[in-house]
DNA sequence: TTAGGGTTAG
């Protein structure tokens, strides 16, 4: 067994506790290794976990230094799966956890355990989620609050809602972030009444409410249009001091701008500090509910506060515009995206501004807009327009033909819609006329 | 003795 000098080695830990640049901490280990504390566990640990997990530390450089390990303990493995599981490339994780599963002498813990779960529920990787499950069992950590918190969040996260549910019920102690990532993998994976009911339960078992609860139980709120929980969880909020907390104040913008109550949404946005989120919450929801003007001035409102519009605050300003007949502005604001602020507009903003000249009577400029627009050949472009984006769907897509012919058909049949709203009867007959003709190229038709 | 959680998209 090797002796280290204590004193010298507590020394040099207390120094490397105050390190915050990789630069000095190289310094600190030429001096470890003048004073022969290389192989000193807690002092190489420190190193390599700065190294893998600070902000100012260096992944290349943790691998450098994990390779040269001769017997890397259970805590060297978790600091380099720690530093890869937060890491662009989380994957990394995976190997080193699967590096470490032949390692005869450093078993995983719950450390181990919980960082390699984030990393699986970065990837989604379901399957290595469920083998990681069996390992835990295995283990007999199947009973930590913490691991198995992480559990419910990659299963929900990879959409196995009820598997994460049965983990949740099988936990022999819930504490608060345990209901709190129940909450979220409901919310998120869209069982709202579920994530609601979770607040009764949580109120029966007296594990009381923090920011996360409210946030998630807000976002269910939104999405059912639940105004009256949602006040409830405002008066919570208002009630644990949590107003200025800028996340629960971006939720219950969103709540109260969902629910149509736009008076509501504007009070919570004064009295809070704001972020991009709150810009955009208070440009989307006036934009949706037709007051084009107020989005309008919101945007301006962010432009002056420095805030850089991203490609939400547009598609609230332009579906404002849309639903207010300002086609000028819309058609303006179009332009400056992608001149001005260096947005690229998807499919959604040529969808607004197609909706825009629909119902401004404008056909010919909405056809041309699709024409234009890198999707017009693309079947998902009209479920766009309809305000169903399944570009991540994973639903297999129908033949290549039958998509052709259903999107050309939805084009007219969108386009008489457009001349409907606008009263242009000629036009709306004439695209009768197309659609029962069924013409494929419908700008002969309208040409 | 190194852990787990949150918001916006017609």
């Amino acid at each position: 067994m090797m002796v280290f000098e204590t004193s010298k080695a507590n020394a040099i830990l207390t120094i490397l506790q105050g390190c915050n640049n990789l630069t000095r901490l190289k310094k600190i280990q030429a001096h470890v290794i003048v004073n022969g504390l290389q192989n000193h566990p807690a002092i190489s640990n420190s190193i390599l976990n700065f190294c893998a997990v600070s902000i100012s530390g260096s992944l290349a450089y943790a691998q450098h230094l994990f390779k040269h390990i001769q017997n890397p303990q259970t805590q060297a493995w978790n600091s380099i799966i720690r530093g890869f599981a937060q890491s662009p490339s989380p994957v990394q994780a995976i190997f080193y956890y699967n590096r470490m599963l032949f390692d005869p002498v450093s078993g995983p813990d719950t450390f181990t355990f919980s960082f390699t779960l984030k990393a699986c529920e970065r990837i989604k990787a379901l399957k290595k989620c469920e083998e990681v499950h069996g390992s835990i069992i295995r283990t007999g950590y199947e009973r930590d609050v913490v691991v198995c918190t992480g559990l419910v969040r990659c299963y929900g996260g990879n959409g196995c809602v009820e598997i994460a549910r049965m983990v949740f019920d099988n936990m022999p102690e819930k504490d608060l972030v345990a209901w709190n990532a129940m909450i979220s993998c409901y919310s998120q994976a869209g069982y709202h009444q579920e994530a609601l009911r979770i607040y009764d339960n949580m109120t029966n078992e007296n594990v009381g409410v923090d920011g996360f609860t409210v946030v998630g139980l807000l976002s269910s709120c939104s999405h059912v249009g639940a105004l009256n929980m949602g006040v409830k969880l405002h008066r919570i909020a208002s009630e644990k001091g949590l107003l200025r907390n800028v996340f629960v104040g971006n939720a219950l913008i969103d709540m109260y701008a969902k629910c149509g109550n736009l008076d509501g949404a504007l009070e919570v946005f004064n009295g809070m500090p704001r972020d991009m989120f709150s810009w955009n919450s208070m440009i989307v929801g006036f934009g949706v509910h037709g007051f084009g003007d107020e989005a309008i001035y919101f945007f301006n409102q962010m432009l002056e506060a420095g805030v850089r519009p991203n490609s939400i605050a547009f598609l609230g300003l332009l579906c404002g515009c849309s639903h207010q007949g300002l086609v000028e502005e819309g058609v303006e604001f179009f332009h400056q995206m992608s001149s001005k602020f260096n947005v690229k507009p998807g499919i959604k903003h040529f969808g607004c501004i197609v909706d825009m000249y629909g119902r401004a009577g404008k056909l010919e400029k909405a056809l041309k807009i699709i024409g234009d627009s890198p999707w017009q050949d693309d079947p998902e472009n009209l479920n766009c327009i309809h305000g169903h984006d399944h570009s991540e769907s994973t639903a297999k897509p129908k033949s290549l033909k039958q998509d052709e012919i259903s999107n050309k058909f939805s084009k007219i049949m969108y386009l008489c819609f457009g001349a409907f709203l606008s009263r242009s009867p000629f036009e709306f007959a004439k695209l009768l006329v197309a659609c029962w003709l069924f013409k494929p190229d419908i700008t002969v038709v309208l040409g």
